[in-house]
DNA sequence: TGTACATCAGTGAACGCGCGTTCACTGATGTAC
DNA sequence: TGTACATCAGTGAACGCGCGTTCACTGATGTAC
């Protein structure tokens, strides 16, 4: 094993985790403008000059940490979709795999659909680990209506024509395989899904469904009906 | 006019409007974290220490930035559903509401429904003003269903007692007035709602449904055929 | 197998920056008689 | 109406803090012959 890496190169790739690890640790206390280059190399006793061997600034080592945390969570949903046999077992499955994975990293949650730190553009390296998520929940529907596609209650047969070329093409991007009302209440279901989490996490439910797990349960199921799983 | 206010107590709150003023600018340009009393002051040129007179801390103007910013959403809000009469035209004027203010004032937005302000908790003022946007858009669907509610489609009639539960405790703290159908499916929308103004707002829509006017129009036309208006 | 050189990790000092908050002060505005 | 005192706004200096990043350096690890 390790073949042909130097002890250099073995150390090398330890500490990279080792930094990534304690700025993780850093942002689930204090936030994503309370991670300091600095402290981070303090806590591992290191000169802080020492972390520019590994990362060439602090927003190299965000991006690292956004990009880790969009591929834990594509990886925790894929995983959770793939378990049960039944369309809708498999819709519920994925979505509480969102909720669950954010609720155990709650700041990295908010690093990826919080607010946008500020000054701080995401390069679009991030955008594919983005994409798991929508790709692994779309793959449920494409899976449940491979012999055709049921007509979904609720959506508007006449959507305006800026919506449906958008949907069109954004199916074609996805690989095909679902047409524009599925496509359309999927989209629907996931932005109510992250919805629903963002409240919860950034506390606007306090005052209504908090605890939020059964209005999440109930929300969840409801999707699936409305997508004909 | 004026009546019974010295010239001090009127140059007083003429200068806590100017200072909220400044630090709002701030806010839009460099969002929360870039709020400095210090940048504040030195664009009204003033001393930093002056800004003590007026706000304790920075945590008291950041306060109060937030109140405001609810209240003006919440003042927007209830204009506009207090135009149409169709009830279903009065649910889409509150929701187009919600979105041209979060656009208009994004970091004002992200202010309010982002990542909280690490090492900063919103103090339980903010709760009235934070619930003006949910009850204007409960106002809706009570003024739409007096004389006895619908029943939803999609909703289904077995929710969970710990639901019914929070439901019911809900609907007692909003005047009544609502049934629990309803009122769960007033949740999904207002999660919705929000949930497509965050991902539009913060980038997560890029790859999909943007520009998200289309989707966001269609998305409400659909609410509001859930909410049986 | 051993030697000479190149590569790279980590050090320590320094630069230049901005921040929130406190405090003793001056001078203007307001109040009571 | 004028005077004596109290209140308050704004000043300027200072405290103590932490940050990202650069740079010349030492010493260890790896490579070529």
């Amino acid at each position: 094993m390790n073949a042909g890496r130097t002890a250099r190169e073995r150390a090398r790739a330890e500490l990279t985790r080792e930094i990534k690890a304690e700025a993780r640790r850093q942002l689930a206390s204090t936030g994503a403008d309370g991670l300091s280059l600095r402290a981070v190399a303090r806590e591992l006793g290191l000169v802080s000059s020492a972390l520019y061997r590994y990362f060439p600034s602090r927003d190299e080592l965000l991006t690292a940490l956004i990009t880790d945390a969009y591929n834990a969570l594509g990886a925790a949903v894929e995983t959770a979709v793939a378990g049960p046999d039944r369309p809708r077992d498999r819709w519920r499955a994925g979505c509480h795999a969102v909720r669950d994975w954010a609720r155990d990293n709650r700041h990295e949650y908010a690093l990826l659909y919080g607010s946008p730190v500020p000054g701080y553009q995401a390069p679009s390296d991030t955008v594919p680990a983005a994409a798991r998520v929508p790709l692994a929940l779309v793959g449920v529907l494409r899976d449940a209506h491979t012999t055709g596609e049921p007509a979904l209650p609720l959506v508007p047969a006449d959507l305006p024509a800026e919506l449906t070329g958008q949907l069109d093409a954004l199916a074609e991007a996805l690989g095909g395989g679902v047409g524009r009302p599925v496509l359309f209440g999927a989209l629907l279901a996931w932005t109510q899904l992250f919805g629903i989490v963002s409240f919860e996490l950034f506390g606007q439910l306090v005052g209504s469904v908090d605890p939020a797990g059964p209005f999440f349960a109930a929300a969840t199921d409801q999707q699936a009906t409305l997508l004909g799983l």
